[in-house]
RNA sequence: GGAGAGAUGGUUGAGUGGUUGAAAACACCAGUCUUGAAAACUGGCGGCCCUUCGCGGGGCUCGAGGGUUCGAAUCCCUCUCUCUCCGCCA
């Protein structure tokens, strides 16, 4: 949610947030209409509630000069019969206020978060902007497979059965597979929570639909998630969502601020409008695991927190000897909430292409405004709304395609990333041989 | 799933229809005292919204949402959550 309050000011000096807000959403391709119907329903909402509150203020002195009436045993029926009036006419004026306020938050609630200056505009993808390459793609004496193919003849993932046993985008994960998936987890849980300073979570995989809206993913995206039928219960699509409303409806301690959280979850997406879109092996499933990053932060650190949070991130890709890029995102391919993206993109020899692998945001207070997450300035001033950031660290799936297409051999077999090597029992090389 | 109890400010905890936004204590902040700290004392101390350049004024808020009433923390209804006992269960 953005601050209605900066929409309405007016700066005498400059071009105002109105202006600049207006821009972003052009270069989002988004209709700018929306912004001067928030802004009269604003108009009117308090319009009206000054009104209604004209109205009470009387109700309540009266009310107050009966029981005074009343404490001395005087009578006061006139002035009761009086108020009975009043009653009915404060009622009706707070429902028409309230409504004016329900159309400015359903209209606020649909606009997206106004990215930071050095976001480049752009449409699409396209546009974004390559920040730095890391590391080289290797050199293969051979044509490279496709992880789904690698992954199949080496007999550690089963697409065929999924598909038998629940639907399309949907995978077992078999022997030295799902023990590889087990360790990364492991793996990307002990970095983050021993060397970056994350403290460890598993949230709940469950989330009511307030949750989902604190985080921006409601109003707009609710066919993105998968409902519990007949319930308020929704699978988590990302463990952003359980942990940033962690602290919902609280107000912290401005001292005990960055708060920093790796959480590990199983995410669920319904993939509602990819049908046809990277159909083949694991790169788009239904349910895939991830090591999620987040920091709750003091709004002057979250620029500072937010390439960190990304260098947290970085840091797996490099030890595990992956060759990735990073791609600061522009205007238009950027997320809802998002008000500065970067994509870390991981290289596939199987593909020859890189793919997003981790999305590393910075929400400002934009998600913040939603959940109502603040922070008592220590000067005892007004509480302020933090800053949340996040970013996979990393997708768990992904990663595990990313292993198996880079440190594939000409046999078909795989080695073993040498830091995921004590976490798979001391297993170098994954081969056919060793599952069944 | 059955039976019961409960939800009040940062915390504990009073309050059952009329100056109760809410006693009290603790915590916290500021000041006095002190070489400093502690103790003691004094004062302050929820949030949101409308209005005002500011001082200030006004409204809402006692789990959430409705209702009764001139007036609700207090009465009624619905929901959520927590606790206890029983059943079931990894």
């Amino acid at each position: 949610m953005i601050d209605i309050k900066l929409l309405e000011k007016k700066d005498e000096s400059g071009p105002s947030y109105l202006d600049e807000y207006r821009k972003s959403l052009l270069n989002r391709g988004m209709d700018t209409a929306v912004l001067d119907q928030i802004l009269e329903f604003n108009r009117k909402r308090k319009e009206l509630i000054t009104q209604a509150e004209t109205a009470k203020s009387q109700q309540n002195k009266v009310s107050g000069e009966i029981a005074q009436l009343k404490r001395k045993g005087e009578d006061a029926a006139s002035l009761i019969e009086q108020m009975g009036k009043l009653a009915g006419q404060v009622k009706a004026m707070e429902l028409e206020a309230q409504a004016a306020d329900q159309e400015v938050q359903n209209l606020l609630s649909i606009i997206p978060n106004k990215p930071q200056s050095s976001v480049p505009a752009g449409k699409s993808a396209d546009e974004n902007k390559l920040v730095k390459t890391v590391g080289e793609p290797g050199k293969y004496s051979f044509k490279p497979k496709e992880h789904g193919d690698l992954g199949e003849a080496l007999g550690i993932l089963d697409f065929e059965r999924a598909g038998k046993v629940t639907g399309a985008r949907f995978t077992f994960l078999k022997g030295a597979g799902a023990k590889l998936e087990r360790a990364l987890i492991q793996y990307m849980m002990d970095e983050h929570s021993e060397k970056h300073g994350y403290t460890e979570m598993i949230p709940p995989f469950i989330v009511n639909s307030q949750s989902l809206y604190g985080t921006g993913n409601f109003p707009k995206f609710k066919e993105d998630v998968f409902r519990l039928e007949g319930t308020d219960y929704y699978l988590i699509p990302t463990a952003e969502v359980p942990v940033t409303n962690y602290f919902n409806n609280e107000i912290l301690n401005e001292q005990d601020l960055p708060y920093s959280y790796c959480a590990y979850s199983p995410c669920f997406r319904s993939e509602a409008g990819s049908h046809g879109k990277d159909t083949k092996g694991l790169i788009r499933q239904h349910q895939f695991n991830k090591v999620e990053l987040l920091i709750f932060a003091h709004p002057s650190k979250s620029e500072e927190l937010h390439e960190k949070l990304t260098s947290d991130a970085e840091k797996i890709l490099e030890n595990l000897k992956l060759p990735y890029r990073r791609m600061l995102l522009c205007t238009g391919d950027m997320g809802f909430s998002s008000s500065k993206t970067y994509d870390l993109e991981v290289w596939l020899p199987g593909q020859n292409s890189f793919r997003e692998i981790s999305s590393c945001s910075n929400f400002e207070d934009f998600q913040a405004r939603r959940a109502q997450i603040r922070f008592r300035p220590q000067a005892g001033g007004k509480p302020q709304f933090v800053h949340t950031i996040n970013g996979s660290g990393l997708a768990v799936g992904r990663t595990l395609i990313a292993i198996l297409e880079n440190y594939q051999q000409e046999d078909g077999s795989v080695k073993v990333p040498e830091v995921l090597q004590k976490y798979m029992g001391g297993m170098k090389v994954i081969t056919k041989s060793a599952t069944h």
